[in-house]
RNA sequence: GUCGCCUUCGUCUAUCGGUUAGGACACAAGGUUUUCAUCCUUGUAAGAGGAGUUCGAUUCUCCUAGGCGAUGCCA
């Protein structure tokens, strides 16, 4: 059973670093028929706080990763860290140390000022110690070799390793100790994650074999750099996925996009989640890092909100109507509606924005709209009562009867329809007037007709 | 500083030694259109630099430079 998991530490919200690492640790799940892990990390008891947990199961749940075990809190293991640091000292693979901090501030500095590699000088290792921290007697002689899936061969000298703390003053264990541990528990057979790891990689794999335990495989992702190339952290520029839900993307187009982001099939671009999981290869992943692009993003949500299905459309603008304070009444049927709008909005939000003249009225119309096509009324006052007459309130009678107009006038389509449409949605912002003019209703258009007359 | 990883159009990428180096976003020009948007057509634009291997290198090797990462009692 292939396992993968997507562990992050709840320091902050989820933000487009850590949902791709998430997105492919789930993709290669699903695509090999495996399981997938949420394992959140909060050893760290100072920075972990609940409402980043919260904030990053919110986003896993928007994205649509679904996990098949978790979400597993590191703090509910404590008693069996605790249990492998005393087998590792016991085994004297593991030993006290009680450096203070200042003493290893200025032996970092001392070293680096040499051009060395600042790194513990094994003060404490012979001294048989009973307090402090405990650090791993990390071998001092050869090379950790292993091979990533993306990136390939990758060797670091022991020599350039450290002994690595593995238990803090306060007996709380670290990082590298715990995601051994639990990767060697959970039955995590690839660990794929950001290449800001490699670096820990070998630390990991001398704990590996000091335990006896099996390697996983390494998957080590290229990070996602900003429009200036740096790193997307939380510290730098990364925005949170909900931020992007608030910005009216659907999750499917981010998920697009963010695949794209290092991976490739081809010349193609767009995928549904399905296709991804069915074409998706570790090996075809690019080893470097990647710029993040709003613009391609917009690109790839207008795509997936033209070929979305209306159902799929709706259930995510509900949040957007909410929070637009939109309401939904029976007429216009909001399908329809939705069905017309999804050519031409890039975002949802822009979307809730252009149904809101089917649904609501308004009282005034843009001011500088108003003044270039309002300013000659006669076009309004021909249109409207012609409409009046008009029995078959149908987008194709509606064309003809500006068409009409326009005739009895001897002027342009431009100069009946452009009022027109102001009229009807108050800021000039919908598309074909005789289909707009048909959703809202002959008793609105005409009212509004008479509002923009009066104006 | 030291170590690790990386390097094709502005950006995301294709190319598994032989291509007029392809596609997408963005940008520009033109067209369709009743504003905006959509849509269509076309265009500008790339192998970091230097050695080597080879009949031939974007592709393989090495060096240099640059970028990113690590160098935490963070993960």
């Amino acid at each position: 059973m292939m396992k993968s998991r997507f562990a992050p530490s709840p320091t902050g919200y989820l933000h487009i670093g850590g949902a791709r690492t998430a997105f492919f640790a789930w993709i290669w799940a699903k695509k090999q028929h495996g399981k997938f892990v949420l394992r959140i990390e909060n050893t760290d008891l100072e920075r972990s706080t609940q409402a980043s947990v919260d904030a990053i199961l919110q986003g896993i749940d928007w994205l649509g990763l679904n996990y098949d075990e978790g979400p597993l809190y590191q703090t509910d293991r404590f008693n069996r860290y605790k249990q492998i640091i005393q087998h590792l000292l016991d085994e004297k693979k593991a030993y006290y140390c009680e450096c203070s901090k200042k003493r290893l501030k200025i032996l970092r500095e001392k070293l680096t000022k040499q051009g060395k590699k600042a790194k513990y000088d094994g003060c404490c290792r012979d001294k048989n110690l009973h307090n402090g921290v405990v650090r791993f007697n990390n071998p001092k002689e050869g090379v950790v070799v292993f091979n990533d899936v993306v990136k390939g061969k990758i060797s670091i000298n022991n020599q350039e390793l450290d002994d690595l703390i593995i238990a803090r003053n306060d007996n709380t264990p670290t990082y590298n100790l715990t995601v051994v541990v639990d990767d060697h528990d959970m039955k995590i057979n690839i660990i794929i994650r950001g290449d800001d790891h490699i670096n820990n990689t070998p630390k990991q794999i001398n704990l590996y074999q000091a335990l006896g335990w099996h390697l996983p495989e390494f998957a080590h992702l290229p990070m996602i750099l900003g429009n200036d190339g740096i790193r997307l952290s939380k510290r730098h520029g990364a925005m949170s996925v909900m931020a992007y839900r608030d910005a009216g993307f659907l999750p499917e187009a981010l998920l697009n996009y963010l695949s794209r982001l290092g991976w490739s099939y081809g010349n193609q671009e767009i995928f549904s989640i399905n296709e991804i999981v069915k074409l998706f290869e570790l090996k075809n992943i690019n080893k470097a890092s990647a710029s993040f692009n709003q613009d391609k993003l917009l690109w790839f949500n207008k795509e997936t909100i033209k070929s979305s299905s209306v159902k799929n459309l709706l259930s995510n603008l509900t949040w957007h109507l909410q929070n637009q304070g939109i309401t939904i009444k029976d007429t216009p049927n909001i399908e329809i509606v939705v069905r017309y709008l999804q050519n031409r909005c890039k975002t949802l939000v822009n979307m809730a924005c252009e149904l809101k003249m089917f649904y609501q009225d308004f009282d005034t119309f843009d001011e500088k709209l108003a003044k270039k096509f309002f300013k000659d009324k006669i076009p309004l006052k021909h249109l409207l009562v012609e409409l009046e007459m008009l029995n078959t309130w149908k987008a194709d009678n509606i064309k003809e009867v500006v068409k009409q107009v326009c005739f009895e006038l001897n002027i342009g389509f431009g100069r009946v329809g452009e009022p027109f449409r102001l009229a009807l949605s108050g800021d000039g912002n919908a598309g074909g007037i005789d289909i707009v003019a048909e959703l809202v209703g002959k008793n609105k258009a005409l009212l509004r007709l008479k509002m923009a007359i009066d104006f």
